[in-house]
DNA sequence: TATTGTTATACTCTATAACTATA
DNA sequence: TATAGTTATAGAGTATAACAATA
C-alpha cells in the first residue's frame, strides 16, 4: 500500500519528467532553422491576444523582460512582428504580429511531416482526445 | 468549418506550446538548488533500468554522449551516482546509483510542497486522471 | 522617485567536432 | 580501424543586476 502510493502515483513526478523528456525531443527533433519553439510561443501568443507591450508580452509567456527583450528582437529581424511607439507613454512600445508572422504560424499549423505529428498520428482517436484534454489542464495549471 | 478545423485542431501545435510552457515554469519554479530537472531525470533512469553506461544512459535519456558525460560530472560530485569499471571492455564504466541518489529520489516524490504538487491538488480526480494518462502517452511518443 | 525597457553578464542544457584510450 | 568516452567549443534559453529614458 505504501509502496504502492510512493512509487505508482507520483503523478507530479511522472508528469514533471514527462514533460522534460517531451520538451527535449521536441527541441533536437526541430529542424526548421527559421525559427525556435521559443519564438513560435510568443508568435502565437501574440496571434491569440493581439498587439501588446513588451512586458505584457513577457508576463503573458511568463518570463522575465530581458528575456522577453531577445526574444523580440530576433523576432524582427526577422520581419515576424513589428514595433510602433506607445500613443501615450514614450517609455513603451507595442509589438503586433506582422502579416509574415502570421503566415509563419498558418504554415506550422499546416505542416504535418514533422516529428510530432507522426507521433500523434499513430495513437487511437481516443488518446489524441486524452492529449487534448490534457493540454488544457496544463494550460490552466500554467496560468497561460 | 475551414476556420474551425485551422484554429481549433492543431493538437501538435498546442502540445507543443503547452509542453514548452509547462517545462518553462517547471525550471523556473525550481527553487531546490541541489539537483535540476535533467539531473533528476538521469537518476529516474538509474533507478527504473539499473545501473548502466554512460553511452546507454545517453540514449535512455534521448541525449549525445557529450551532454550526459556533463550530466553524470555532476551527478557523481554531488556523490549521487557512482561508477565502476566495465568488468570486460576497459574503453567502458557502469554508472549506478548511490544510496543517497536513491534517497534524492524518494524525497523529491514525497516533497508534497512544491509547485507542480499544488497546481495538481486544485485539479477534480478526473483531470488527474486525464493527466495521469497523457504522462502514459507522451512517455510512449517520446520513446521513454 | 517609479516604471519600462535594454544592456551586460552568467548559468544551464544541449549540440558538433576533435581527441584519447581501448578493442 | 572502430568504439566508448571526454574535452573543447558554440548556441539557445533563461536569469539577475545595473543602466537609460520617460512618467
Amino acid at each position: 500500500m505504501e509502496l504502492e502510493h510512493s512509487v505508482g502515483s507520483d503523478l507530479a513526478g511522472q508528469l514533471r519528467l514527462s514533460v522534460v523528456r517531451l520538451n527535449r525531443r521536441l527541441r533536437s527533433q526541430r529542424t526548421d532553422e527559421t525559427v525556435t519553439l521559443t519564438q513560435i510561443s510568443a508568435l502565437a501568443t501574440l496571434l491569440r491576444c493581439g498587439a501588446m507591450t513588451p512586458s505584457e508580452l513577457a508576463a503573458s509567456e511568463r518570463v522575465r523582460p530581458p528575456s522577453m527583450t531577445r526574444v523580440i528582437a530576433s523576432l524582427e529581424e526577422e520581419g515576424l512582428v513589428s514595433r510602433r511607439d506607445h500613443p501615450t507613454d514614450g517609455r513603451q512600445s507595442i509589438i503586433e504580429l506582422s502579416p509574415a508572422g502570421a503566415e509563419l504560424l498558418a504554415a506550422e499549423a499546416s505542416a504535418k511531416e514533422r516529428w510530432l505529428d507522426k507521433r500523434l498520428a499513430e495513437l487511437t482517436d481516443s488518446e489524441r482526445v486524452t492529449l487534448a484534454r490534457a493540454t488544457e489542464i496544463i494550460d490552466r495549471m500554467a496560468g497561460t
